[in-house]
RNA sequence: UCGGGGAUCGUUCAACUGGCAGGACAUCGGGUUUUGGUCCCGACAAUGGAGGUUCGAGCCCUCCUCCCCGAGCCA
C-alpha cells in the first residue's frame, strides 16, 4: 500500500522531470541531481513559496539528490537576519531539512574577482552615469539601446574604478559596474545588465564590509555553480533572465558542467493574494494583526489556523508543475485539509451559540440532587486507537441555538416543538415545551428524555432524523472561538478596480466569546487541532487558553439546501 | 511596438513517439450513517478560431485571436 504510493508519487511526469530523465541519459551532469530553494530573506514564506520549496525537495529527493536553502542576500537595504531565522523555522514546519543552508553573500568574495576576470576580459565597464540616464539609454521593447559613453573605457581604467567603488570612494547611486553584452539585444536582459551597485548600508551578515553589492543575476548562477546546482528552478518571471544566468556561466572558468534554469509557473490561490508587497500592506494598514494572523496565507499563518503540514505537502505534489499560469480554487487547498484532519483529529463537542436545553423528566439521586452521569463517546471514528473519552451529561445542557428552530422550515431534521431528535451519545430526547423571553426568541427548550436509549440507540429501534451535539451546563468549560472566512470577497482580489483592499471582505473574521466546550478540551495543547463535532476542524491557539482558531469548517448539506432554497 | 512563455470540462492537472479525451476539486442526484461529517454510487461538463497533412489530429503544418512576463542600481 505505502509502496504503491510512492511507487505512484515516483512516476509522476511533467516537463521537469522529463528533463531529469534526459540529462539522466546523457549523464550531462555525471547523475547528479541538486536542486535548491533560494528565498531573499526580507519577507516571510507563504503558500505560493510552499510549492517551490516541495518542488525542489522533491526533485532531489526523487533522484536521490540533494537540496539547499540559500538565501540571496544580495540586497542589504531590504533584508534582515529576523526572516533568514524565520523562513528557516518554517521551512522545518513545513518538513524539509537542507542538506545545507548557504548564503549568497557567502560567495562576495568570489563574485568580486571573478567580476576582475570579466572586466580583465572586456567584459565588464563601469559606468558612471546616473540610474536615470541608464535607463534611458537601454531603449524599449522594439526600440534598441543606446551605448554609454564610458563603455569603451580601458581595462586597467575599469579595474582601478571598480577597486575604489569597492572601497567606498564614491557615493551610492554615482557609479555600476556592467557587464558588455549588446545594447541592441531584442532580450532586454542583455542590454548592458549591472553586476554592481554602491550601497553604503550595513549587509546583515557582512556587516560594514562591502561598499558594493552583486545584483541577483550577477549571483545567482554563480551561487548555483559553486554549490554544485544542477537544475535550478524558479518561476516563470525569469524565463528572460536565462540567457544572462547562461552567459555569465560561460565566461566564467568553471570546472563542472554550468547548471541551467528551469522555470515554472508560481502557486496563486483564488481569494487571496500572495505577493509580498500586498501582504505587507495587509499588516501595516491593520487590516489584519500580523504576519502570522490565520486569514493570510502565510506558512505561519496557515500554521496557527491549524492547517496541517502534510496537507500542504499533499496539495503541492497534487497541483503538479506546469508553465501554464493558473489560479487553483482555495477549495481544493481546503478539501487537502480536510481529508488529512478528517484522519487526525480528535472529536469534541463544543457549542458555540448556546441555547439551554432542560430535560424535565431528568432524575435526582439520593440527595435530591439532579442524577450524574457519564457517557462515553468514541474519539475518533476514523481511527479505533484514538480510543473514547467520558463526557457528563446532566439534565441542563447548552445545545447550538442553530439545532432548535421553533416553526421549522422543509427539510429542517433538528430539534423543534414536539420533535424528537438524538444528543450524540447520550439520549433520545423530545421537546416538551420552550421558553420564550419578550421578543420571542426561545432562551430555555425543555425537552423529556427516554431513559431506555441510553448511548443514542432506541431498543423499539425507531428512527430520528437529527443527531445534535452538547455540552453538560454544570461541567462546560467557557471559552471563544474564532471563526474566519475569506479575506477577499471575490476570487481574483482587485480584479475590478487594479487594488486588492477594495475586494476585502469586512466580515473574515468573527469572534464568538462565552462558548461552552465539553470538559476535556481544557487539556488540548496549543497548536493542536481536533474536530468540533457537525462545526468543522479547530485549533487551539498556541499563547492563549480556551482559544479555538477555525482550521476550516466541515461540509455543511444543510446550508447547502439553504442556499439553494433562496437562502434566509 | 519587440522578445519570451501560454491556451483541454466551472477550476486545475493528465492523455507515451498521431489511435475511444482521464482524474481531482466544484456542482447536481442517490445510497450508507448515532456528525446534514466520513465513505460509496451516479450525473453533468472541455481540446480558443479558420484552414491543411493523415485512414485517423488535443498532439504535426499555416494563419488568426486572446492571456501572462520583460524596459530596477528589486528578486
Amino acid at each position: 500500500m505505502t509502496e504503491d504510493e510512492l511507487d505512484g508519487d515516483e512516476s509522476k511526469s511533467d516537463y521537469i522531470r522529463d528533463l531529469l530523465l534526459a540529462d539522466a541519459a546523457s549523464e550531462r551532469f555525471q547523475g547528479r541531481v541538486q536542486t535548491r530553494f533560494p528565498p531573499e530573506p526580507n519577507g516571510f514564506l507563504h503558500i505560493g513559496h510552499a510549492k517551490a520549496v516541495c518542488l525542489d525537495f522533491a526533485i532531489a529527493t526523487e533522484n536521490q539528490g540533494r537540496c539547499n536553502l540559500r538565501f540571496d542576500d544580495t540586497n542589504p537595504s531590504t533584508e534582515d537576519v529576523s526572516y533568514v531565522d524565520a523562513i528557516i523555522e518554517d521551512l522545518a514546519w513545513l518538513g524539509f531539512t537542507p542538506d545545507a543552508v548557504h548564503h549568497s553573500s557567502d560567495y562576495f568574495d568570489q563574485l568580486y574577482t571573478w567580476a576582475e576576470l570579466l572586466i580583465s576580459k572586456g567584459l565588464a565597464y563601469v559606468d558612471d552615469q546616473s540610474a536615470d540616464h541608464i535607463a534611458e539609454q537601454r531603449g524599449g521593447f522594439g526600440r534598441p539601446g543606446i551605448e554609454s559613453p564610458f563603455r569603451d573605457r580601458t581595462k586597467e581604467t575599469n579595474l582601478e574604478l571598480f577597486g575604489r567603488m569597492c572601497a567606498g570612494e564614491f557615493t551610492a547611486g554615482t557609479r555600476v559596474l556592467r557587464a558588455k553584452i549588446d545594447m541592441q539585444h531584442e532580450n532586454m536582459q542583455m542590454r548592458d545588465p549591472v553586476m554592481y551597485r554602491i550601497r553604503d548600508e550595513r549587509h546583515h551578515r557582512t556587516g560594514d564590509t562591502w561598499k558594493i553589492y552583486p545584483t541577483y543575476d550577477w549571483a545567482h548562477g554563480q551561487g548555483d555553480a559553486i554549490e554544485g546546482v544542477t537544475h535550478s528552478l524558479c518561476t516563470l518571471e525569469f524565463s528572460d533572465n536565462r540567457a544572462l544566468y547562461d552567459w555569465y556561466l560561460a565566461q566564467l572558468p568553471l570546472d563542472t558542467p554550468p547548471p541551467y534554469q528551469t522555470e515554472f509557473a508560481r502557486l496563486e490561490l483564488t481569494h487571496t493574494v500572495t505577493s509580498k508587497r500586498q501582504l505587507k500592506k495587509l499588516v501595516d494598514d491593520g487590516v489584519v494583526d500580523g504576519w502570522d494572523d490565520p486569514r493570510l496565507p502565510t506558512l505561519r499563518a496557515l500554521r496557527r489556523r491549524g492547517y496541517p503540514a502534510k496537507a500542504i505537502r499533499e496539495f503541492c505534489g497534487f497541483i503538479g508543475v506546469a508553465r501554464t499560469n493558473a489560479r487553483h480554487d482555495i477549495e481544493l487547498l481546503e478539501s487537502f485539509v480536510r481529508t488529512e484532519l478528517n484522519l487526525s483529529a480528535s472529536r469534541r463537542m463544543a457549542v458555540l451559540n448556546p441555547l439551554k436545553l432542560v430535560i424535565t423528566n431528568w432524575p435526582t439521586d439520593s440527595s435530591g440532587e439532579p442524577f450524574s452521569d457519564v457517557r462515553n463517546l468514541v474519539n475518533n471514528p476514523e481511527n479505533d486507537a484514538e480510543g473514547s473519552r467520558e463526557v457528563p451529561f446532566s439534565g441542563e445542557l447548552w445545545i447550538e441555538q442553530d439545532d432548535f428552530k421553533m416553526d421549522p422550515p422543509p427539510k429542517y431534521f433538528r430539534l423543534a416543538p414536539g420533535r424528537e431528535v438524538r444528543l450524540r451519545g447520550g439520549y433520545l430526547v423530545t421537546c416538551t415545551d420552550v421558553v420564550c423571553d419578550d421578543e420571542g426568541v426561545p432562551v430555555e427548550v425543555h425537552c423529556e428524555y427516554d431513559p431506555e436509549t441510553a448511548g443514542g440507540a432506541a431498543p423499539d429501534g425507531r428512527k430520528v432524523k437529527a443527531t445534535i451535539h452538547w455540552v453538560d451546563a454544570a461541567n462546560a468549560v467557557d471559552g471563544s472561538v474564532a471563526l474566519y472566512e475569506r479575506l477577499f470577497k471575490t476570487q481574483l482580489p482587485g480584479s475590478e478596480t487594479g487594488d486588492p483592499v477594495d475586494d476585502l471582505n469586512e466580515d473574515s473574521r468573527e469572534v464568538l466569546q462565552h462558548c461552552k466546550f465539553e470538559p476535556a478540551l481544557k487539556d488540548v495543547a496549543p497548536g493542536q487541532v481536533v474536530q468540533f463535532e457537525r462545526l468543522g476542524y479547530f485549533a487551539a491557539d498556541t499563547d492563549r487558553d480556551l482559544l479555538f482558531h477555525r482550521t476550516v469548517g466541515l461540509r455543511d448539506e444543510w446550508a447547502r439546501l439553504q442556499k439553494q432554497g433562496g437562502g434566509s
